[in-house]
DNA sequence: TACATACTTGACTATTTTAGTCAGGTTTAT
DNA sequence: ATAAACCTGACTAAAATAGTCAAGTATGTA
């Protein structure tokens, strides 16, 4: 079980432009340089935040990004929703009136990566991005 | 972030196993049977189970594979550990002197995903088969 | 107005991981 | 003897990942 890039990079990325938002627009570029990650990439991952409306994009020149509410507001699990990183524990198919991979009941286990996936995302849930911009900015003194 | 088939699979064996150890060795052949594994993958990952000293084989005849410890002593960190199955949240290269990824800092998100790697593993340490066989027994009432 | 900056979109691809299969063993109870 | 069952290593198809590449469009500034 691992993270994903696309999700690690969307919330380091996110980090940053959280600390830099207030000012003005931030551009992918500046993020691309500091954080070390292809622009490429990043414009996927934007365009995936801005679909979910987590931040903002303004074009031309001083364009960039910004963020659609408020840090507080952006929980972890908002962000991995929007860039498909999903939490997935339980592969069974939920066949209509069967239990599990076309079993007569549920398997063995299926409580349990129920629960574990609970609990993943409660720790996502309960994340915000202001949580993350505080913790660095303790990191300084 | 998804769990693979080769962790669950070994979970949902190892139940199944503990279900059935006391009276005599369990074969793979049964197990793949009920749970509707490879027996060829099941092998995979007995072979490994065994080498961490969580299973013992029985071979010839009437032989299969039986706990090696009391199903409360096992936990799932062990299981996963077994199979290779990590948590691994966390990709920065943790070179000697420097930061995440070359850079002279951590990057910006280090603290988080160490923290949830922990709430993950967490969870792992706790539960263990005794508690994953008794839930089971419990659904059947 | 020209132009550079920066967003926008979609297609493409190399690499890695996963989830197995396959083929050939060895051991031992009956 | 033989069949059940463990044991091992090599192989592979398919999927996912982590990007790259190319060709735009929008807009602030000189």
């Amino acid at each position: 079980m691992k993270l994903t890039s696309k999700g690690r990079y969307a919330v380091m990325a996110l980090v940053d432009l959280a600390s830099f938002d207030n000012i003005s627009p931030v551009s992918l570029r500046d993020i691309s340089l500091r954080q070390g990650i292809s622009l490429d990439y990043l414009e996927q991952i934007f365009s995936k935040l801005r679909k979910k409306e987590i931040v903002q994009s303004v074009r031309g020149t001083q364009g960039g990004y910004v963020l659609n509410k408020k840090a507080k507001e952006i929980k972890l699990t908002n962000i991995f929703d929007a860039v498909d990183e999903k939490v997935k524990t339980v592969q069974c198919k939920k066949d209509s009136k069967r239990g599990c991979n076309g079993k007569a009941t549920k398997c063995l286990t299926h409580n349990l990566w129920d629960e574990l996936e609970h609990h993943i995302n409660n720790f996502f849930k309960e994340k915000s991005l202001e949580d993350l911009v505080k913790n660095n900015n303790d990191r300084k003194h």
